[in-house]
RNA sequence: GCCGAAGUGGUGGAAUUGGUAGACACGCUGGAUUCAAAAUCCAGUUCUUUCGAGAGUGCGGGUUCGAUUCCCGCCUUCGGUACCA
């Protein structure tokens, strides 16, 4: 009987599902064991065979450490709102919950076909009212909180009012965009919207008038980790800067500590360093120059205040608050012009247009704080609005794009660093010794960021200062598909939190999706939703990272009402132990996450301070991009495809490549991959509109259901253009698991993506290595049955049969433990190779080998498992235990070498001394012609290892 | 540019407290079985070779009895980031 994967499938499934083999309880008798998978968002292409990588992986683990005695939980959702969804809805007008519930129902089978451990009891999806009820109730905590720079923790903001009511602002340790100075009586004296509007400063969710990420193709603003390279990063549409009032995140409350506790992870050195990157830690100083006539000052920030006799000039952010107050009026026109075309331009523009130098002069000076010279004050664009003070003090002389800008300006450059010493040194190394800097004179570079950062201090004139690349996030969305906010204004404007008692805030009934007018969420529309008795509601709604960002908490009590979770559930369940996923999420999701977890540490519900101790990136999985090259000029006024060959020996920029079906094409993703008659057929087929273009190929034409051959050629073959890229519907190259499954089951495809490689490797999907695993399952299952009978029996095992059985329980514990699931599968096939070999049938062999793959091939071992007669799944069993005594073998084969080269073998009883095996080792007969008497210079002798003779003249 | 990861047969990949390079699999070649094919099984498969051996883990050096593994200098590919003061 060959093993029938459809039927024992189909009945392990039913089995799991009526024993509840996946349920997950609050068992405080075991260890507990938590591993996460990165939930999906259910797109319309459904899940391709990339996906589901990381999520094996996971389940071997899990399955792994539910053997080994451990309450694991592994749970799976859905990451369902998101523009994908809404931008379907106004294409089609199908309301996002029902495309979206469509697409959860194709994800979970799909997930049920590949066998995964998931407790679905425990599932979440972001858009559900039950859920999203806690993602609004975590909003309001963050808006009802400030970050404390003494206590270096989230306070409650009822604490600094209260601190304002009675001190005023001057002992107020709270992490803020501005400084503020108001007295006791000042704030009692404001109005309710002056307070609520100084509040704002301090709240960790906040409202304010900034510079954002707006795209108008997708009518929304986006975060920065969801703009790349000056486009959307869904859609690739176009991205301005524009001032708007927005909700935001006050994420660089957290810089430090986001930093700081990095060195405590589990996560890949790369991710951490990306993390690293984009928080962006520097320090310096911060330096306040006066300005002649004016009360005003402006603040800069830099690295290299050893420089400051070098700084000859300021330049301010066209944005910068003191632009319009410091301008002359001879200037004026030059100023307004230049601030108005840097703020027309795209982000992309703005990337295009990097190396030109450009700037305006706003005829004020500073005064320089030691000379006491007047400086320049420009504008440019290459000083940045949100980073640092968005004012620079520029050092032409020590800085590249300072320089750059005072060559095209002729501003003056002074040289403040001797570096006669190191002819090699570019602008802004940091050698030699100071020079033209009073003094600074003659100390080394780090000598003189001391000092000079004293003097500054001492002065008066500034401090050491740390700055962060990282931004606070945009947290407003102008869409439908999202969490709506917890907010109702009052007729004054002030925003109030829903109290928890009135959540969730739900999303009301809609037809038409599309963004107003006016920029604002189609919410705007819904007269009956906007306005309550307590005032109108906000009418944006959350991004994609919200409920994303606090998911994993959410699953240890899903159902629970009452709480976001209960203290019992997160006092057992802590943290995630295992995340896996992938890197796309580096610095949106990680990010947030980690975040929203330190603000609930803080706060008391969660008692981590990081919520994924260990993460794992798996590579993504690409598919082949084929394509055939269209002629630009028809010929004739007829279309015409031509070879690869041909149209990249002419030249590809006169050829448009066309991506096709994979499906057309045979040998896909190798050199030769072409489309034949068949292929062409069912390329035109699925696009009529070529019907009757000319194929040009090697061999002669196609055109019109006729082929030409050139010579004696009988069929054509159009050769396609291979490239390796992402596997998505757009490219024709979705791969689909279910068509796997059904031909070579669940655990064939399972295993053949962990032997594909490391589960950290990135790599184009091909089915070449498919059948090695299928011959495999076929083998395995073979060491049970032969001819429709079981020959598995309780006859005793030999010792080499426990030998190899005990050699691959080592190795398997031993590589799952190191996450290399690719040698486990070979270790596996060494081991059933060698046992069929050995002719094993006993189940002292067997049924431990059985319970070894449980893990990997879950269908299959179930399956077996029953057919054996054992009560109960395989699942729960216990995974097997290597034991040393079956390895001691009687034997020890040595390599025996000469220069470190292997010339014989040597084998022999163990335990022997190092004198005794270099005799044995010098009478084999191999080694005479390598030895003579005389010949040999040293032996080395590792005992168990190997033993090399080094000999001279060799 | 900067930061990070990686370069091993025709292909995916294995081997690192320095100790037999190429496990396992795909592909290919030959054979068995078959009327034939599929499937299955067996053998071979890094390259060169005067069949003694020699070379060989991106390239060039170094340390060592011995280097895929450690050190120095390059090259290439992939990922992140980019006027960040």
């Amino acid at each position: 009987m060959q093993y029938n994967h459809k039927e024992a499938e189909e009945q392990v499934k039913a089995f799991w599902k009526a024993n509840d083999v996946y349920k997950t309880t609050l068992d405080t008798s075991k260890p507990k064991y938590y591993v996460l998978d990165m939930f999906p968002y259910p797109s319309g292409a459904g899940l391709h065979v990339g996906h589901p990588l990381g999520y094996i992986a996971s389940d071997i683990y899990s399955r792994y450490k539910r053997q080994n005695g451990f309450n694991v939980l592994h749970p799976m959702g859905y990451d369902a709102f998101g523009l994908p969804a809404e931008q379907y809805a106004i294409q089609t007008g199908v309301h996002p919950a029902d495309s979206t519930a469509t697409n959860i129902k194709q994800y979970r089978k799909q997930l049920d076909n590949i066998g995964f451990d998931y407790d679905w009891d425990r599932e979440v999806q972001t858009c559900d009212p039950k859920y999203y009820k806690w993602t609004q109730w975590i909003f309001t905590q963050l808006f009802d909180h400030y970050y404390c720079t003494k206590a270096h923790k989230a306070t409650p903001i009822a604490e600094l009012v209260e601190l304002f009511k009675t001190e005023g602002s001057h002992n107020v340790t709270a992490y803020g965009a501005e400084e503020l100075i108001f007295e006791n009586d000042e704030w009692n004296a404001m109005t309710a919207v002056e307070q609520s509007d100084i509040l704002m400063n301090y709240r960790l969710a906040y409202r304010k008038e900034s510079f954002v990420n707006w795209c108008e193709e997708l009518g929304t603003v986006l975060a920065n980790d969801e703009v790349k390279d000056g486009l959307s990063e869904r859609g690739g549409y176009p991205v301005i800067k524009r001032p708007m009032l927005q909700w935001s995140l006050r994420v660089t409350a957290y810089a430090e500590r986001l930093l700081e506790d990095l060195k405590s992870l589990e996560w890949s050195e790369s991710l951490k360093a990306i993390q690293r990157n984009w928080i962006g830690k520097s320090s310096g100083a911060q330096i306040f120059f006066s300005i002649a006539e004016s009360t005003d000052q402006i603040e800069v920030f830099t690295t290299r205040p050893d420089t400051i006799f070098g700084a000859t000039y300021l330049v301010l952010a066209p944005e910068h608050d003191l632009v319009d107050k410091l301008t002359t009026e001879a200037q004026q026109a030059d100023v307004e012009a230049y601030v108005a075309m840097a703020g027309a331009k795209s982000d992309i523009d703005r990337m295009a247009d990097e190396k030109t130098v450009s700037g305006a002069f706003t005829g004020a000076y500073a005064q320089h704080p030691f000379t006491d010279e007047p400086i320049p004050i420009w504008i440019s664009e290459y000083v940045l609005k949100d980073y640092g003070t968005g004012a620079i003090m520029a050092v032409p002389a020590e800085d590249q794009r300072d320089n750059r800008f005072a060559l095209h300006f002729d501003l003056p450059i002074v040289e403040v660093l001797d570096k006669s010493k190191y002819p090699d040194a570019k602008i802004g190394d940091k050698v030699g010794t100071m020079i033209n800097s009073d003094f600074l004179n003659g100390m080394k570079i780090k000598d003189a960021i001391k000092a000079a950062i004293k003097q500054i201090y001492d002065k008066g004139i500034g401090s050491t200062k740390r700055n962060y690349k990282l931004r606070d996030a945009n947290y407003s969305r102008q869409r439908y598909w999202g969490e709506p906010f917890p907010i109702v204004y009052t007729d004054e404007g002030i925003p109030q939190t829903v109290p928890l008692s009135d959540l969730p805030v739900t999303l009301p009934p809609l037809e038409d999706f599309k963004p107003t007018a006016e920029g604002k969420s189609p919410l705007a529309r819904i007269e009956g939703w906007l306005h309550t008795d307590h005032g109108s509601r906000e009418t944006d709604t959350m991004p994609g990272f919200a409920g994303s960002s606090w998911y994993f908490l959410r699953y240890m009590d899903s159902e629970n009402d009452a709480e976001f979770v209960s203290t019992e559930a997160v006092n057992y369940w802590q943290d995630v132990d295992l995340y896996i996923g992938g890197t796309e999420h580096a610095v949106g999701h990680l990010m947030y996450s980690r975040f929203w977890h330190k603000v609930l540490f803080d706060l008391g519900y969660v008692p981590t301070n990081e919520p994924f101790k260990k993460l794992i990136n798996q590579g993504m999985i690409q598919g082949v991009i084929e394509s055939i090259y269209l002629q630009k000029e028809k010929e004739n006024g007829v279309n015409k495809f031509l070879c690869a060959g041909l149209a990249e020996a002419k030249g590809v920029e006169h050829y448009t490549a066309i991506p096709i079906h994979i499906d057309f094409v045979t040998d896909y993703g190798s050199q030769h991959s072409h489309i034949n008659l068949d292929g062409i057929k069912k390329f035109l087929d699925w696009r009529p509109e070529y019907n009757n273009a000319i194929f040009e190929c090697s061999k002669g034409t196609y055109q019109n259901g006729t082929f030409t051959p050139k010579s004696e050629a009988s069929d054509s073959q159009l050769i396609t253009h291979s490239e390796v890229g992402k596997m998505s519907k757009s490219k024709y190259n979705v791969i689909n698991p279910d068509e796997i499954i059904a031909q070579y089951g669940a655990d064939c495809f399972r295993m053949y993506e962990m032997f594909l490689g490391p589960i950290e490797q990135s790599k184009p999907w091909d089915m070449n290595g498919i059948e090695g695993v299928s011959k495999f399952i076929k083998k395995f299952w073979s060491l049970f049955y032969v001819d429709n009978a079981l020959v598995i029996n309780d006859s005793p095992a030999t010792k080499e049969q426990m030998a190899i059985l005990h050699k691959t329980i080592k190795k398997v514990r031993k590589d799952i433990e190191g996450f290399s699931f690719n040698t486990c599968i070979s270790a596996f096939m060494v081991a059933v190779n060698e046992l069929k070999k050995a002719s094993a049938v006993s189940k002292d062999v067997l049924v431990p080998l059985l319970q070894l793959l449980a893990p990997f091939a879950p269908f299959l071992s179930d399956h077996l498992w029953q057919q054996l007669g054992y009560n109960g799944s395989i699942h729960h069993s216990q995974y097997p235990i290597f034991d040393e005594q079956y390895l001691v073998t009687d034997s020890v084969v040595y390599p025996v070498c000469v220069n470190g080269k292997k010339r014989a073998d040597l084998t022999t009883s163990p335990g022997q001394d190092n004198a005794t095996l270099e005799q044995l080792a010098r009478e084999l007969e191999p080694m005479q012609k390598w030895l003579t008497e005389s010949n040999v210079v040293k032996t080395i002798v590792v005992p168990n290892r190997m033993i090399n003779f080094v000999v001279k003249g060799g």
